[in-house]
DNA sequence: CTAAATATCTGCGCAACGCAGTAACTGCGT
DNA sequence: ACGCAGTTACTGCGTTGCGCAGATATTTAG
């Protein structure tokens, strides 16, 4: 196994995944950032303000409140202010209004089902395990590139 | 391993390869649609033609068009008429050009590849095979996306 | 009690996008 | 050879997401 074609093909997935989520979002009539948010949003530890929502989607402040205002009005969201900081406001995900984005995902999650069912114990703890580490490193990677400006 | 667990860290893996995209288009101050079509220029096999381009990221004709003259302006690529098909632009990357990308891309796979030096052979192919598939399958949704409407 | 820092929101201009229509070209049938 | 449908790319136009800079409310430091 070559590194070359291991970075291709990584480069390949990548660029599907971003096409993947494109063709969501498409689907629901929404945003793509806005279908990245709802993501992060099931897929992160809360609790989320919009200031975290910002800085997990790599929006500025005045585009993440802009953000919210299109989810809240859609009714993904719901606004309530911090009551131990007052400044804050807190997003919380309306659990009914995400069963679009659930259903679907769920749905297209039969195929990934499939694939991981055709694998042993051990090979899906490889996947879970290499899924955790790159999402660290992704992690790291983007607060490198955001520092060097 | 519950398959809900790997599913959760799917969609939170997905999230971060869709920021990751995000962060680079922001570092070389282009937009994100523009890296993904660079991406898609370098990991798909040609030749593009505007339509395909559109046909990859998901764009109508006339946002591709708009697309590739970007690229165009900014010397990432160059048109050319198709000689036996004269209604065709073929759509060709400028290696030179290419270079602020590949080089970025180069120096983030640096992190990349320590962590794939720390597979054994095995588990390395392991992982190749399962992005492939999982090209393949996305390549699929989106078709299935795109015809429901 | 004032000043600086923090969190969110608002006004404004820019530009990417979809839509619908246009122009150039190909290939078909007659 | 001719015209007509189908294909490929491009062009106005209106909508809307985005960054930027400044405004407002609240907390924290001195």
């Amino acid at each position: 196994m070559l590194m070359d074609d291991l970075q291709q093909e990584s480069r390949r997935y990548l660029a599907s995944y971003v096409m993947f989520n494109q063709a969501v979002a498409d689907h629901l009539k929404l945003h793509p950032t806005d279908v990245q948010c709802l993501n992060l949003l099931t897929a992160e530890p809360g609790p989320f303000t919009t200031g975290r929502i910002a800085e997990l989607t790599g929006l500025t402040s005045g585009s993440a409140t802009r953000l919210v205002d299109r989810l809240e009005k859609a009714g993904y969201v719901v606004r309530h202010r911090d009551s131990t900081d007052r400044r804050r406001v807190l997003v919380e995900p309306v659990p009914e209004a995400m069963r679009d984005l659930t259903e679907l995902w769920s749905e297209l999650s039969q195929g990934w089902r499939a694939m991981f069912a055709d694998y042993t114990e051990d090979e899906r703890a490889l996947l879970y395990r290499h899924m955790q580490r790159t999402v660290e490193l992704s992690r790291q990677q983007i607060a490198r590139l955001r520092d060097k400006g």
